[in-house]
DNA sequence: TTTGGTGGTCATGTTTTTTTGACTTATTGA
DNA sequence: TCAATAAGTCAAAAAAACATGACCACCAAA
């Protein structure tokens, strides 16, 4: 087939995109710190060491960007915003375990 | 316990460092193209497009130092090397394939 | 109408990654 | 001995990612 090779190399563009998304700055924490419930900008950038407000930030829209992440204001009183993953980025957990697995071989 | 988050930091940081390692220029294909077989510098280096020699030869040589794999020199009449998938290589294997099909969500 | 809290953006530097092009080593065959 | 081929290395430039500090928007209460 022609587009056989075409197919693996779009599955691999996907790969590494995902890869990359998944492997910026900061992404990993707040992914796993997600997990225990829904996150505020204000705790993340308190609950991440180094983490800034600008990698944060991108951070946070690229996953949303990328349908992982939900944003959500939740009161308008002094503003607070909460992030929780989207039932796609729930669906990412067991590879984050898998990783965390590989990183002890 | 107190162990618990240093604990997942741990897993954190190698899940991290993993993550870079897989994560880096033409490592997802280098490690996709190494599925059919030991493959050579120069042929990954034709079928990788955009592949330039020192980001190949970084990303060969980075994987190969974290296990994932080998390096053969196979032949001295031109000289040829064989890369190919180590054990270590091979169990990231399954890995790969759930990547790919996430990167279709 | 000024202050305070939360959640950001923007412009600008700095650091890290990646690319580019010239050069190197090893071996064979002419 | 000289060219050719495979598999690289090295230094420098270019591009991408990240950090920093200043600033903005929104609303409420004083």
């Amino acid at each position: 087939m022609t587009t056989k090779n075409s197919d693996k190399n779009t599955e691999t563009c996907k790969a590494q995109a995902l890869l990359k998304l998944l492997s910026g700055k900061f992404r990993p924490e707040v992914f796993r710190l997600s997990l225990n419930g829904p996150l505020r900008f204000s705790s993340l950038l308190r609950d991440i060491p180094g983490a800034n407000k600008q990698s944060l930030s991108a951070a946070l829209r690229e996953l949303e960007e990328a349908g992982l992440l939900e944003r959500k204001i939740i009161s308008i009183k002094p503003l607070h915003v909460e992030y929780y993953l989207s039932v796609k980025g729930k669906s990412l957990v067991p590879f984050f375990h898998q990783l965390e697995s590989f990183g002890e071989i």
